[in-house]
RNA sequence: GCGCCCGUAGCUCAAUGGAUAGAGCAACGGCCUUCUAAGCCGUUGGUUGCAGGUUCGAUUCCUGUCGGGCGCGCCA
């Protein structure tokens, strides 16, 4: 509706330039005013363009007014205020939309396919504890943008990158193999940086059933000083060699167990990956080497303290960084470089990453790489997710992997739904710093706005059941009439109907699943008070048809956007 | 100290550079012999942290300042 009026807008301001009696901007700013007086869309071109033409804005607005020719789309246009000018579309052009939404179904509100292939990578959380809360906001977040930009008309493929080669993965190692010890009766120190989350007794266990006690060893590391870093990395030293082959079962199954918690999580919440993409297989491939030759050749690379740097600094970062550590094992950065590199050689139109906020010093030194590998920056998007802080009882509750001291994502859906979760998560924008009460989260009150929702689904579903019951039928949508809605809140959700595809399409360009969440809000709103207000069933025939016909409309865009959301739309609650 | 994000009603949050800044919850008053009361209708509630600037117009853009969060590893 809105392309409808600004082109009629527009083709009215090209007939009036070429008179000469029109200069300004060419593209056509249209905007939904939030008054209702104020018309059903509004532009501000008069304004606009009155100084720069010298004349008085209202005056030129009502030149545009006389210019614009008549249409069956618009009941009439008003000069308003100081100078805008405020379209009201007519009822009839209001109601093309429901026969539009029950001809397309489900796939009403998707645009047609744009061509364009997008790489979403999201959550990516290091495999060496169960996702918590806060990873819960990044996964409802990111699987609900993918599904808007499905909607929009990309091709978005899900990946999760996995931190599987790291000193962390080590640690975890490290932890399960002391668990493993206490379990064969042998306990040893617990490291003190170790994971002490109940999940690695669970993995110690398994391991002892699959393993016996073949890794039993002694805990006869030399350790010195009062580095807990130092002493750490020196116990996984030990272990390693102790070991030998079989670290790598050690290693191996808490990455596997790690791995199948999480995916068995993400699954169940919704959210499926096209592709689990290790970090190891990067050191494996080589594809580390040709990265940081790619750099090499650029000159962006130099030897310093027995480590090799990149010259970070000549793309804007704060400082160069690390890319091989003076013992020759390159850092997490570098196997991001070459992940980066690879995800460019992959073809994508578009990369997205969405990161936690505590990764935003990461950003210059990225694309400080990319740029030198000779690729383009602005095809690289990053995201950013706030930290959800938690309260529980009133206070603020710690969140760390290291204690086991935190709020698994499992727990919460368990205790509210994925369909609460997931909506509470993506109702506020990425950005905004959230308070997460737990208490009020974990509750199953009136007060998660869900319920709202999909109980407004569930209503219509129920009114047609009534109506089975009554013995009523309904006959083809088509055949009825639909110029009997003419009640006010008849107009006021053909309206909102009208606005959802304009929705999809925003809340995809900006990246923000929230607006689309505020507007089935504001929908479910209009279609409670219109039930409240009219009668249904009990109206006489053609207005029945009508209103049925408007309400199985309703339905299908509520179960649409639902869908976009990840959120399930109930026959009944 | 430097950098990034945020600051809007009692609380949690919206608001595409526009007109009188909106919802939910909480508080208060109404509405179930008729399609689900997880609902509806109404009332109360604001110096958009503060001070400047740009603009016909600023919650929105810029500068400064105060407050909160995060980051500034040869961790990931």
């Amino acid at each position: 509706m809105k392309r409808k009026i600004a082109s009629l807008l527009k083709d009215t301001l090209d007939g009036l330039s070429t008179k000469g009696e029109f200069r300004g901007p060419t593209e056509v700013d249209l905007t939904r005013p939030r008054q209702d007086g104020h018309g059903d869309f509004a532009s501000n071109v008069a304004l606009a363009a009155a100084k720069a033409m010298g004349v008085a804005p209202r005056a030129l607005a009502e030149r545009i007014r006389a210019a614009i020719p008549p249409s069956r789309l618009i009941e009439r246009v008003e000069v308003a205020g100081p100078g805008f000018l405020n379209f009201f579309v007519s009822a009839g052009a209001w109601r093309d939309i429901v026969p539009e939404i029950l001809g397309q179904g489900d796939t009403f509100g998707y645009l047609p396919a744009n061509g364009k292939r997008v790489l979403l990578e999201f959550v990516s959380a290091n495999p060496n504890g169960p996702l918590h809360v806060g990873h819960g906001r990044g996964a409802a977040y990111g699987d609900s943008l993918a599904r808007l930009m499905t909607s929009a008309g990309y091709t978005v493929e899900r990946e999760y990158y996995v931190n599987d080669a790291g000193r962390q993965m080590d640690i975890l190692a490290l932890s399960v193999w002391a668990r493993y010890m206490e379990a064969c009766g042998q306990p040893v120190a617990f490291p003190a940086n170790g994971y002490r989350g109940d999940y690695v007794h669970d993995i110690a266990r398994h391991l002892k059933e699959a393993a016996g006690d073949s890794l039993i060893r002694p805990d006869d590391a030399p350790v010195t000083g009062d580095d807990i870093e130092a002493i750490t990395d020196a116990r996984i030293a030990h272990l390693k060699a102790a070991l030998g082959p079989l670290y790598g079962t050690l290693h191996g199954t808490g990455l596997k167990a790690m791995l199948a918690d999480i995916r068995e999580d993400l699954e169940e919440f919704g959210v499926r990956y096209d592709r689990w993409y290790s970090e190891r297989s990067l050191v494996e491939s080589g594809a580390i080497k040709r990265a940081l030759a790619l750099l090499a050749a650029h000159g962006d690379l130099y030897e310093k303290d027995g480590a090799h740097w990149f010259r970070a600094t000549r793309y804007g970062d704060e400082k160069d960084r690390v890319v091989v550590r003076e013992n020759a094992v390159p850092t997490y950065f570098a196997s991001d470089i070459a992940y980066h590199l690879e995800k460019y050689e992959r073809g994508y139109d578009h990369l997205i990453n969405i990161w936690g906020a505590d990764h935003h010093g990461y950003i210059p030194r990225v694309k400080g790489a990319v740029t030198a590998m000779g690729r383009d920056p602005a095809r690289l998007e990053i995201l950013l997710v706030q930290f959800a802080i938690l309260y529980r009882g009133g206070q603020r509750a710690q969140m760390s992997t290291r204690s086991g001291d935190f709020v698994t994502l499992r727990e919460l859906r368990k205790e509210v739904g994925n369909d609460a979760a997931r909506f509470f998560y993506v109702l506020r924008k990425s950005e905004q710093h959230m308070d997460f009460d737990l208490d009020l989260a974990k509750s199953r009150s009136n007060e998660n706005p869900v319920f709202y929702v999909q109980y407004a689904h569930a209503r219509i579903v129920s009114v047609f059941r009534q109506m089975r019951e009554r013995g009523q039928t309904m006959a083809e949508p088509g055949a009825s009439d639909l110029g009997l809605l003419t009640a006010g809140e008849e107009l006021a959700l053909l309206r909102a109907l009208n606005q959802y595809t304009q929705v999809i399409e925003e809340a995809a360009e900006t990246r923000e699943p929230h607006q689309l969440a505020y507007y089935l809000r504001e929908l479910a709103s209009l279609l409670h008070a219109y039930y409240n207000a009219q009668a249904f069933l009990s109206a006489e025939d053609p207005l029945r048809q009508a209103r049925l016909t408007l309400l199985l409309a309703v339905r299908q865009v509520l179960a649409n956007g639902l869908m976009v959301l990840g959120v399930s739309a109930p026959e009944a609650m």
